[in-house]
RNA sequence: UGCCUGGUAGUGUAACGGUUAGCACGAGUGAUUCUGAAUCACUUAGUCGGGGUUCGAAUCCCUGCCGGGCAACCA
C-alpha cells in the first residue's frame, strides 16, 4: 500500500482496504498488466438479482471505479434450459438502478465459437476427449473423497477420433447425453473438479440468444475462465464456493496459453430471517407464496426497490458489511439501519393514522377548519413547511390511547393531556363504548392557547401524537411487512425438512382503513416519506385512482415497543 | 473418513511480529427533544483450546476442536 506520498494522495479511505482490494492494489503497485484493472459482474440470467448480488456488484464495479479500471456486465448464459430474456432485462435494470454503469456488455454466448475452437485445441493437445458413457457411469467412476476415480474406457481415444466425434456432436448427429467432452486431467486428484471434468454436453435446446445455432454448450468451468480471459479480466472475483474450481480455471487458461485472468473468492452474503438463494426465491415465486420476484418481502433488488429501499442505502450497506472469506450471517437490522439512516435525511414527514380511532374535541367549533403549519423535515430545512387541516373530529392511532395505561405509558388516557403534533394540547375527558364494551370514540377538550403545539404557560406533556382531520383525511391501504422467515438462520433447517415451513405467516399485514393527511396524495409518485412516529413508507404500484396503497419500507426504532417486551 | 477454506465482543469487521486489540451495529445508562425517532455523551463485551518460535504472537509453526465448501451433462 502506498501511504508513501501524503502530499498529493487523495482523501484517505475511511476504511482500510478489504483483502480483495488489497490484492488489486498490490497488483497495480507491481505494475501488473501495466496497472490496468478489469473486473466483471457475471450473473447467470436464470433469476432476479438479490441483495447478495448487490454485494458482488458493489465490489466489482467499486474496484473498477476506485482503481481507474473497467467493469463489464457479462451474462453467463451457457445453460439454455434455465435462462431467459426476462432475466437479462431485469438484471440490467437492477444494476443500473443500483447506480452502476458497465463498460462492456457481453454474454458468454458471444464466445461460443471461440470456446469451441479452443476445445478442439485441447483435443489436439491430447488434453480432452469425447466420452460416450452415460452420466451414471461417469458419476460412478468419479470415485469418492478417499477412493480415486477410474479411467473412462474412452479416455484414450485418438485425437482424430475425438475431433471427429466432437465435430459431429456440434453438427447435431447425436442425441442429448450420447457424448460429452471431458478434460483429461487426473482421475486420482483429491479435487473432484480435476477428475476429468466435463467441458461440453449436448443439449438440443433453444438458447435465448443463439437460438438453434448450437446443440452443444460449454460447462461453467470451461466457459467462465476463458470468457474472463477474452475480456482481459485482471481480477475475476467470485464467491467462496468456487474456490475449489480455481485449479481448473487456471488449468484451462494455462493449457490454452491465453490471457491469465486470476480468480479471487470472497464470502457470499447471508442475512438473518430471509433466503438468499435463487433456487429458493424461484420456489417462492412459482408456488405463489409471494406475489412475484418484486414482492416487497423478497430480498431481491426489485423487491427491495418496491419496498422502498434506495440505491444509496443498499450501497452503504454493502460498504458496511465488508469483504472477507468468513462465512457469516449478517443481521438484517444492519440493512434496515442503512435505510433508516438514508431516509432520515431525505424523506419528508407526514402524518398518517394506520389504525384509526375517532376523537371528538368537545370544545372545538364544529364548523371550523384551521390550517396549521407543519415542518416537512426537521433534518432538512430546505424541505420547508406545509399546512395541515384541523377540525373538531380527528383520528388518532388506536395504540396511542389506553383506557387503563400501564406504568410508563405516556400517551393519551382518561384525564391525561398530550400534544397533537403541530396542533394543540388535548385532554381526554371520556370514552364512548358500544354494547360489546369496545371503545368507539374518545372525547376530549383542547386548549386554544396551545395552537401550533406550544404552551404559553410552559406546561409540559409527556407525549406528542400524530393525527389526521376526519373530514379531510384520505383513506388508503397500507401494507406492513415483517421478516420473510420465522427463524434467523435458514441454513440450519435440516436436510429433508421443507424450509418453507419456516416462512413467517405474519410477513404481510394489510391495513385497509388507514387515514392519511391530504398532502400525502402527492406522494403517489414513489418518493419516500416518513409517517411520523411509524416508519418510512412508499407508494406501491398497486395504487389506483382513488385508492392509494403504501408499503412500509422500515419502521422507526421504537423504544416503547422494546420496553413493552 | 480425503481435499480445500475459515475461526477477533451478541453480530459484522480492523490489525500486515511491536499501541491500553480499534470501528460500526446491537445492548445498557444519561442528556436533549413538538416523532418513545433523530442527535449527543458514557458504559458493556472479544483474539476457539493446547503446545511451540520470538525480547515481543490475534498475526508465524505444530496440534486439537468447531464452522463452511467439494463426488450436477447447474452456475
Amino acid at each position: 500500500m502506498s501511504a508513501a506520498e501524503p502530499n498529493h494522495a487523495p482523501a484517505p479511505a475511511e476504511r482500510p482496504l478489504d483483502f480483495i482490494r488489497q490484492i488489486v492494489a498490490d497488483a497495480v503497485a507491481a505494475g501488473q498488466h501495466g496497472g490496468r484493472v478489469q473486473t466483471r459482474f457475471p450473473p447467470e440470467p436464470n433469476g432476479y438479482l438479490h441483495i447478495g448480488h448487490a454485494k458482488s456488484i458493489c465490489l466489482n464495479f467499486g474496484i473498477a471505479k476506485e482503481f481507474g479500471g473497467k467493469c463489464n456486465l457479462r451474462f453467463d448464459d451457457t445453460n439454455p434450459t434455465t435462462e431467459e430474456t426476462e432475466y437479462v432485462e431485469s438484471i440490467q435494470d437492477d444494476v443500473r438502478w443500483l447506480g452502476f454503469q458497465w463498460d462492456g456488455l457481453f454474454y458468454a454466448s458471444d464466445y461460443f465459437e471461440q470456446l469451441y475452437l479452443w476445445a478442439e485445441k485441447l483435443i489436439e493437445l491430447g488434453l480432452a476427449y469425447v466420452d460416450s458413457q452415460t452420466s451414471e457411469e461417469i458419476s460412478q467412476q468419479r470415485g469418492t473423497p478417499q477412493i480415486p476415480g477410474t479411467h473412462s474406457p474412452f479416455r484414450d481415444r485418438s485425437v482424430a477420433e475425438n475431433l471427429d466425434l466432437f465435430r459431429r456432436m456440434r453438427k447435431g448427429e447425436f442425441p442429448d447425453g450420447a457424448h460429452v467432452l471431458r478434460a483429461k486431467i487426473d482421475m486420482a486428484s483429491p479435487n473432484f473438479l480435476l477428475r476429468d471434468p466435463l467441458l461440453y454436453r449436448i443439449k438440443k435446446a433453444h438458447h435465448h440468444r443463439t437460438g438453434d445455432t448450437w446443440c452443444i454448450y460449454p460447462m461453467y468451468d470451461y466457459a467462465h475462465g476463458q470468457s474472463d480471459s477474452i475480456e482481459q479480466v485482471t481480477h475475476s472475483v467470485c464467491t467462496l464456493e468456487f474456490d475449489a474450481h480455481r485449479p481448473l480455471y487456471d488449468w484451462c487458461i494455462e493449457k490454452l496459453g491465453i490471457f491469465p485472468s486470476r480468480q479471487h473468492e470472497f464470502a457470499r452474503l447471508n442475512l438473518t430471517y430471509t433466503v438468499m438463494s435463487k433456487r429458493k426465491l424461484l420456489e417462492l415465486v412459482q408456488a405463489k407464496l409471494v406475489s412475484g420476484w418484486d414482492d416487497p418481502r423478497m430480498p431481491t433488488i426489485c423487491g427491495l426497490r418496491r419496498r422502498g429501499y434506495t440505491p444509496e442505502a443498499i450501497r452503504a450497506f454493502c460498504g458496511e458489511i465488508g469483504i472477507t472469506k468468513y462465512n457469516g450471517l449478517t443481521d438484517m437490522v444492519v440493512l434496515e439501519n442503512a435505510l433508516r439512516s438514508d431516509l432520515n435525511k431525505k424523506a419528508e414527514r407526514r402524518m398518517a393514522v394506520l389504525k384509526p380511532i375517532k376523537v371528538v374535541i368537545e370544545n372545538y367549533d364544529a364548523d371550523l377548519t384551521e390550517q396549521l403549519d407543519a415542518v416537512n423535515n426537521p433534518e432538512d430545512a430546505e424541505a420547508g413547511t406545509r399546512q395541515v387541516p384541523f377540525s373538531r373530529e380527528i383520528y388518532i392511532e388506536q395504540d396511542d390511547f389506553m383506557e387503563e395505561p400501564p406504568k410508563g405509558y405516556f400517551r393519551l388516557s382518561p384525564g391525561k393531556e398530550v400534544r397533537l403534533r403541530w396542533a394543540y394540547f388535548i385532554k381526554c375527558t371520556s370514552v364512548v363504548k358500544d354494547e360489546a364494551g369496545q371503545i368507539t370514540e374518545i372525547r376530549a377538550t383542547y386548549d386554544p392557547a396551545t395552537r401550533g403545539g406550544d404552551s404559553p404557560d410552559g406546561r409540559k406533556v409527556k407525549a406528542t401524537i400524530h393525527w389526521v382531520s376526519a373530514n379531510h383525511s384520505i383513506p388508503a391501504e397500507v401494507r406492513l411487512y415483517d421478516h420473510l422467515c420465522k427463524i434467523e438462520d435458514l441454513s440450519q433447517v435440516p436436510d429433508g425438512e421443507d424450509w418453507k415451513n419456516q416462512l413467517n405467516p405474519a410477513s404481510l399485514t394489510v391495513l385497509s382503513e388507514a387515514q392519511l393527511e391530504p398532502s400525502l396524495s402527492t406522494f403517489a409518485d414513489g418518493r419516500p416519506v416518513q409517517f411520523e412516529r411509524l416508519g418510512y413508507f412508499v407508494a406501491d404500484k398497486d395504487a389506483e385512482p382513488g385508492k392509494l396503497v403504501f408499503n412500509r419500507s422500515v419502521t422507526l426504532k421504537d423504544a416503547w415497543a422494546k420496553a413493552k417486551k
